[in-house]
DNA sequence: ATAATTTATGAAACGCGTTTCAATGCAAGA
DNA sequence: TCTTGCATTGAAACGCGTTTCATAAATTAT
C-alpha cells in the first residue's frame, strides 16, 4: 500500500505539497495538484487516518457512555448525539456500561488515552471525585445537574419537575401518590426523592415506602409495579412514572387486572416518548434528541463549562 | 507530558525495555521493571494510544452501522455486540445511518481508513457491488442471508421462518393474512415478500396489496395500521407484523377500536421482545442479543467467511 | 568442558501524515 | 529601480509506541 511518501515521489514533488493537495490548502499550482491526484488515483492511495490522528493528537471521535442501549430514552439521547456528530464529522463510540463501575472507568480511560476527544456520560456510575480525576485530559459532559461542578452539563432540574408533577396530581386531589423509578442511586433520583420528600412534608403527608418502586426500566418492568400493586390493601391512587415505557407496561397491566385508568389509579409518565402518545398518557415531555445535541455541542466547545438546564413540559392526556 | 522516550531517560533504559513493561512482555529483569514503573508513576505517564494505534495498524474499534439507535431491535443487538466486545476488549463505534447510503459509505470509508478493524453492518442500504469494493480493507460481516457472498454473515432464513409463520396461520385457519414489514427493500423483506408471494401461490390464494403495510418500525405505527385496517371493508383476519413493538401498538390501538384479538384479527410478533411477554404476543423469537455476540466474534475472526443461521422458534400466546 | 539455549537489553527502523520554517520566484507598490 | 509581499515549494522536525535484529551474558544440555 502506497504512503504518502510514495505518491510523493511518483508526482515529483514534495510530500509537504501533498499533504497540501489531501486537505485542500492553497499555494499549490493547478499543475502538482494535478500530478498528485493522478498519482493518487493510479495508486488507489489511502491515507493512514491513525497517523493522522497521532499528528494531530485528536481522533474524532466521542465517547458515550450509557448503560443500557436498548432502552428507549438513551437510544433517544443516542440519536441526539449521533446526528449531531453526523453533521460535523464526528464518529461515537458507544460504551455500555451495565451500570458497572469499571466500565465507566475504562471510558473515562479512553479519554486519558487521547482515544476520544471528549466524553459525554449519560447516565454517570461513578462518585464525582472520581469524575474529577479525569477533567484535565479533555472535555466530559454529563446529562445531570452539575451546576457548581467543573465540567458541562445539560440536564433536567428533576426536583424541579418532580414538584410541579406532584403538585399536579394533588391539585387533581391526589393524596397517596406513589412513583416509579429506575435506579435508587444517582443525581436524578435522588434530586426526585428529594422533591418527593418535600412535597410530602409541605402537604403534611406521611411517607409510606411501599409506594416507592424502584427498579422500573423497561415496559415489562410495569407488569412487576402492578403485581406489587395489587397485594397491596392500601394502594396509591397516583404513580408519578419516571419513564413513558414503564407507564405503558403499568397501564397495559392495569386494564388486564381490571384497574381502571385513571379512576382507580392515575398514571403521569415520563418523556413523552411515541408510545405515551398511542396510549394517551399523560406525561412530562423532556426533549432528549435536543439535549443528546446539546450534549454534543458542549462536546465540541470542550474549554466552555455550560450547564444548560432543559425545560419539561407537562402534557395532559387521558391517565391522570 | 511524558513519553516513552522521557520515562526510559528517566529510568536509564532503553525505550524497548519500556515498551516490555508496558506490554507485559518477558525478558526484563525486576529491577529494571521496577524503575521503569517507578519513572511512569512519577511522571503520571499515559501512553498515546494513537501512536500505539499507528504502529500496530490496529485500533480495537469495531464499526456497527445501524439505521437507528433507538429501536428495540437494534439495540438488543448492540447490546449483545458491545457485551462481547466488551469482553474482548474491543470498543464500538457507532455509525446510524437514518438508512441514507452516504453514512453507510462512510462507515465503509473508516474501514477502508483503518479507523476501525472491522464493520458489522445490521442493516445494508447499499447495493451489494459497492459493499464488495470495500472487503479487501477489512472484514464486513452482515446481518442478513449472505451466503454465497464473500463476507461473514449471521443471520435468520426469513424465507424459512416468514413460511413457516404463514402455514401456522393457515393451519389456524386464515386465509386472508396480510404482513406489516418496516422497509421494502433490503434481503430481509425480499426473502420476506418471495415467502409470501410463494405461500399465496401454494395456496392459490389471491394477493391483495392492501394487505401489506409497509414503514412499520416502533410501536406507534401500530396506529396507522389499525387507521388504514378500519378502512378496508374487506380486511385481513391475520397480521404476521415483523416487530413485536409494532404489534404490541396494533394490538393496543386495535382494543380502543373494538376490534378483538384474536377473533377478529390474528396477530403474531417477531422477535419475542420483553414487550410481547407481557402483552401475550405470540411471535416469532429471534435471540437477537445471541445474534449480537455471534457477528461480533465473526468481526474478530476476519479471514474467516462463515455463514451462521440463527434457528427461530415459534412461541404461542394469546393473540392467534 | 563445549555446544546449544535462554534471558536481557538496546539501537534503529518502521508505521505515516502534519506543520513549521526557510528559501525562491515573481509581481505590485514606492 | 528597489522594497515589500504574496505565491510556491520542500526539507526536516514532530507526534510516539512497536518490533526486528544484533549482542552479550547466563544457563542448561551433551
Amino acid at each position: 500500500m502506497a504512503n504518502i511518501k510514495d505518491i510523493a515521489k511518483m508526482a515529483g514533488v514534495s510530500v509537504t505539497t501533498v499533504s497540501r493537495v489531501i486537505n485542500n490548502y492553497p499555494y499549490v499550482s493547478a499543475e502538482k495538484a494535478e500530478a498528485v491526484r493522478l498519482a493518487m488515483k493510479k495508486c488507489n492511495y489511502q491515507r493512514n487516518i491513525n497517523a493522522v490522528h497521532l499528528s494531530k493528537g485528536k481522533t474524532y471521535l466521542i465517547g458515550v457512555v450509557v448503560p443500557f442501549s436498548n432502552h428507549p430514552y438513551f437510544g433517544l439521547l443516542i440519536e441526539g448525539i449521533a446526528n449531531a456528530a453526523l453533521k460535523n464529522n464526528y464518529k461515537l463510540v458507544l460504551i455500555q456500561t451495565n451500570y458497572e463501575k469499571d466500565k465507566e472507568i475504562e471510558a473515562l480511560t479512553m479519554l486519558k488515552d487521547k482515544q476520544i476527544d471528549a466524553l459525554i456520560v449519560c447516565s454517570r456510575i461513578c462518585e464525582w471525585s472520581v469524575m474529577e480525576d479525569y477533567i484535565e485530559y479533555g472535555p466530559i459532559i454529563l446529562c445531570e445537574d452539575a451546576r457548581g461542578k467543573t465540567v458541562a452539563s445539560t440536564f433536567v432540574d428533576h426536583y424541579k419537575s418532580f414538584t410541579a408533577a406532584l403538585n399536579y396530581l394533588y391539585q387533581k386531589g391526589h393524596t397517596r401518590i406513589g412513583y416509579c423509578i429506575g435506579r435508587r442511586s444517582g443525581t436524578n433520583s435522588e434530586q426526585r426523592d428529594a422533591a418527593y420528600k418535600d412535597f410530602l412534608e409541605e402537604n403534611a403527608l406521611s411517607y409510606n415506602s411501599d409506594f416507592i418502586f424502584s427498579g422500573c426500566f423497561n415496559f415489562e418492568d410495569g407488569e412487576k409495579v402492578v403485581a406489587k400493586l395489587i397485594q397491596q390493601k392500601s394502594r396509591p391512587t397516583a404513580l408519578l412514572v419516571t419513564s413513558d415505557q414503564v407507564a405503558a407496561g403499568i397501564l397495559t397491566c392495569c386494564k388486564e387486572q381490571g384497574i381502571f385508568i385513571p379512576e382507580d389509579l392515575a398514571i403521569m409518565g415520563f418523556d413523552n416518548q411515541p408510545i405515551s402518545q398511542v396510549m394517551h398518557i399523560t406525561t412530562l415531555e423532556i426533549p432528549l434528541v435536543e439535549v443528546g445535541k446539546k450534549l454534543f455541542h458542549q462536546a465540541m466547545d470542550g474549554e466552555n463549562v455550560s450547564h444548560e438546564e432543559i425545560p419539561v413540559k407537562l402534557i395532559e392526556r387521558e391517565t391522570v
